[in-house]
Order: structure tokens, then sequence, then C-alpha cells
RNA sequence: GGAGCGGACCAGAUGAUCGCUGGCCAUGAUCGAUGGGUGCCGAAAGGCAGCGCAGAGAUUUUGGCGGGAGGAAAGUCCGGGCUCCGUAGAACGCAAUGGUGGGUAACCCCCACCGGCCGCAAGGCUAGGGAAAGUGCCACAGAAAGCAAACCGCCAACAGGGUUUUCCCUGUUGGUAAGGGUGAAACGGUGAGGUAAGAGCUCACCAGCAGGCCGGGCGACCGGUCUGGCUCGGUAAACCCCAUUGGGAGCAAGGCCAAGCAGGAAGAAGUUUGCCCUUUCGGGGGCCGCGCGAAGCGGUUCGUUUCGCAUCCAACUUCCGGGUCGGCUGCUGGAGGCGUCGGGCAACCGGCGUCCUAGAGAAAUGGUCAUCGCCCAGCGGGCCCUUGGGACCACUGGGAGACAAAACCCGGCUUACCGGUUCGCUCCAGUC
RNA sequence: CGGGGCGUAGCUCAGCCUGGUAGAGCGCUACGUUCGGGACGUAGAGGUCGCACGUUCGAAUCGUGUCGCCCCGA
């Protein structure tokens, strides 16, 4: 294993439209005080499941379960695991933790098991049936919005989906 | 030694290692405004193709250097800076404040003092203007709750009765606020005079009120003295009155890029639509026109209204399309910290010197390990000393490590909090 | 950032504006009724009015502070 493990932003998801495409995707697992949500991640350009993109994570900790002080320990727990457990994440995915309550786990023996609990959670959830299905039908619907410029107006696709799904720009100017 | 009062300060330390974030420097990669030069078209202006020569800058890789939460960053309770909104002018309303003087950019803040209350004291608390402008309320109890009033009682007269001298009982009328009892609160207190009985009815002293004068103080107020009428309840954190203050919105403010000196549609020339009636001159009603319309009928920040002044009129307004859930900026050097000197009782102010000390954006300042440090208990060691205690050192075991995380920036207030350091003071006990 | 509302019996709520007695429904307990239960009838218990301080003779009510919860707008 690894110990040594870098953890740029890149590696997370930075904007709202990021956290409402994994959880319009609706494929969780929970366990403990943790749950998961996954969701593969798309080329931009073709809309086929990109297995080989490296693993992105997001944290949600509502003001539910604790004061600030107590909801950036939770982050910052968390993010610990991520960083040592990424290898073992199975790549192509965007995961997002919601911590449900309780207390955050300390100590060596603490950080051990959030770590394993999302690696478990991790692997539970897109191994689970029907999940590579889902992705491509997902997929495969996004290659279609694609062709078709701007019919936004289907209640089925998010609209950050489709537009995280649009073609890249053309060159300007040349 | 014990108990207590007031103030100031700290918010575990060090090291190793793995990370995050933004800054600077170097470096590789990708993109690249613009410039240069080449070819073609053209009369020219210029256009097109294309070279990859220079290159601001953007994104990113790797490496190095140095920086990275608080005393409350919190609650968002006040006050300001800053930004935008024609001007924020007047009136009404609304809200806030409420002893005096000062500090301050400002304050529901701070300091000093005055009055009141609490404490043996050091000290602490204090929404502390006006109740003889007006209105309201004061449950229950009580005769009566605010300006007078007679339940019991007391006294007098008259009538009747008993006895028939005094006296007693009943009733009616009148006088009386000294006594009773109720209540949170009952119309000054004590004494003397006075009276049929009583009463500030009169007098002395005391308390209190109002006014005048003298002295001290910038002032709140304090001290003294004289006069007056004799006493006039409480509540304004009830309405209210008085004085003072307050324009509104908020960094999601605001600006720039995207964005092309700008695509489409509709509205819109109305100086308060026009006419008639009525009016307390504020306005109200009817009819016509526009409008789908009972709305509305110039606009100009704002969730109080009206008025005044100013300004704008298509270069305007609204909607749709386009764009967007983005990027950059505002964004941290400031009523700033520390030291020192001077002024001031103090809050604070001024001069000089010196320092630079977080800028995130699904939101950084962390994880792990080791050592030291803190508290408690036990055992051991020597020391102080009056039996019995005290502090110190070493070891072992156990425990605590709180509250709470910047979000434009400051000054305060309030609240939360494991503990620790230190200064000054008060009371009590003991010894010399 | 700005604004609004609510904490009262085990539960859902009145009472607060205009201060003096805390109340309703459901639930609970006991008894009656019934063969038994439910329903019904009678009686009863149960509340620091979120907390603290203040104003007042007197506070659930008025004022201030504070704690917790909910909602709305940008």
């Amino acid at each position: 294993m690894v110990t040594s493990q870098r953890f740029p932003s890149s590696a997370r998801l930075n904007r709202p439209s990021e956290f409402a495409r994994v959880f319009e995707f609706h494929r969780s697992a929970s366990g403990g005080p943790l749950v998961l949500y996954a969701c593969p991640r798309m080329l931009r350009s073709s809309g086929t499941i990109d297995a080989e993109s490296p693993v992105r994570i997001g944290i949600s900790a509502s003001r539910r379960i604790g004061n600030a002080v107590v909801r950036n320990r939770w982050k910052r727990r968390l993010r610990e695991a991520f960083r040592m457990a990424w290898s073992r994440l199975p790549a192509g995915n965007d995961f997002v933790v919601v911590v449900r309550a309780g207390r955050v786990p300390s100590g060596a023996a603490g950080a051990r098991q959030v770590e394993d609990m999302i690696v478990a959670l991790a692997n539970r959830v897109t191994a689970r049936v029907g999940y590579a299905e889902a992705a491509k039908t997902e997929a495969a619907r996004r290659v279609s919005l694609g062709a078709q410029p701007e019919s936004e107006r289907n209640p089925l696709a998010p609209p950050h989906a489709s537009a995280k799904a649009r073609l890249p720009k053309p060159k300007r100017r040349k």
C-alpha cells in the first residue's frame, strides 16, 4: 500500500453542479455514520464511461451533525481517509460521502476504521447489479442529448448533467 | 493561614514524517492576445492563406524558500467605515435613547463624578427625565383605593320605652377621620392646648413638599437659612408629554470580462388622461378613452405617507431571445500592533521610533508518532518545624487537555469555557 | 446578509394584546356498567408556563438578556 499520496483539488468535487450530478444518479450505500453516493465519470467528448480517469470525491456535512468545529473535524478525517485509501477505490467514479451523525473517530485506530469503511462502501455500490447498465444507458442518453443541441426541457435529464456532457467549445477566431 | 474583591495576561511546547492552501523564484508542457516576416487578391484601405520568428498573459508539472484561526473568530445585539441608490430638504408617523460632565469616527460603548440600594470592608448593582398637561388602572379584602367617603365606634339634639336623680335601650337627624379591623398602599409623627366629641383647629419639635436667598461645584448635586400652605398615594419596562438622535439598502453592495458601437417584440409624447358634479380644498363620485381587467393610467433607491426642489424623455421601459448557475475584481496596510516620551484622576489624545501579521470560496491552517509540560493518589528520600503538617525530588498508577473555527473590514456589548500565570486591595485568626 | 414566528399537563393547543382564578380536547388512574373488552357515565391525578434578571403590592402575561426549534426573502 502506498502511504504517500497527494490529494490536490483536482481530485475533489469543487462545485454544486458536480455534487448534484452524483446525487441525482441515486446509487448509494450506507454503513455506520456514513452514506456514500457513487456515479461513474464520463468522457466529455464521447460521452462514454471513462474507466481510466482518477477518482474524485466530495464530502457533505450538514449543520445537523454539529457546529462548525465538528463539521470541519469530520471533513478532515474523511479527506485524510480518502487520501490514504485512494488507490484502493474503483477508478472512473465520483463519490460523495454524507455524514449522518455520530462522534468523530479519533486516533490511528479510528482513522483506519473510517478508511476501511469507505473502501467497503465504494466497492459495494459499484459492484451492485445494474450499476454498469445504468451507467451505460445514462451515457447513451447523454450522447443523444449532446447530438440535438439544447433540448433541455427533458425532466429526466438534470440540466447540469447535460451541461457537463456538452461538446467542448470550438476554437474561436481560427 | 483562611475567606473574599478588583484588574492584566496565556490559551500546551519541541521534534520527525505525510498532507492542504495561497505568495515569490526557478523549471517542463499546453493554449495563446498582439507584433514580425512570407505568399496571393486589390488602385488603395485592407482581406485571405500560411511561417512558428518574438511574445504579454492563462492553465498545469516538478523543485526550492518563507506565511497560514480566536479571546471570544461565536451570537448577530448596537455603532461606524466602504459601496450603490436624483437631493436626502420639510412635515406627519415610526423606532431608539433618557442623572451630569467628558472620551470617541460613532454608539444601547467606555471613563470620572452625583443620587439611590446592597455589603463589616475591599467593592458591587443601578431603563436614574416628567405623575400640581391630560387619560387609564389599582384584583381579593375593606365603610372607603383617589377625592372623597360614615360600617363599627364617639358626641349632640329630638322622639319613644325601661328606671324614673344619675343611667340604659331603640329610632331619626346632624357633627366627627382620634380609635377598630382590611390591605402592597388608608390622607404626616410625638407632645401640649382646645372641643359636646373631635380634627393642623392652634402651638412647639421632627419628617416631607413648594418657593426665595447665601455658599461650594462647569454641571448633576451638596451644605445652610428664611418663608409659605399645612400634607398634596402608586403606576409612564400603561397610553402619553418633553428632550435628543435616526434617508434606505447591503460585499449575494458595487465594478469588469463573457458581450458582437448590440438580435426580435411590445409599450410609450401622458407636464399628474379628458369632461361634468361636489368639497371641510386633503379629496370624493359619475361618464368617456387606453387596457383582458374589479387594478392602473408618467418615471427616478427604499416594505410609512405626503409635500418641496432637481432631473429625464427614447439614446427610455418591459418582455423574449442570447448568455449564465461561470471567471476576474472588490480582498486586505488598518480609527493597525509594539516600545518610548508628553498631556489628562481616567477613558483617551498627541509626538517619535519600529514591525507587517491569514485571505479560503463544497470553503485551506490538518493526520500520525515520540519526548517534555499540567492535575490527583500511593510508596521512598533528605529538609523545615512545637505534637502535626508543609513544600521539594525520583518512581508507579490514573486523569484532564475546554469553549469554539475567519468569510468585506473595524469599535463595542452579550454569551460559552479545561485550566494556568501575575499585580493591587479588604476582612478574620495566629506569631514576633 | 436581511426578516418573521413558536417554546404552557404525556400529546395538540387556548389564555398574553388589556398583569391578580392556569384551562380545553385526546391520553392516564380509580369506580360503575358488561359474562369479558370497547364505547358510555362519575370522580381524580398530572404543569419550575424554556431559563435568568428586572419593573410592579403582585408576572404565563410587561421589559431586557439568553437557550432551543421552525419558516421566508436575496
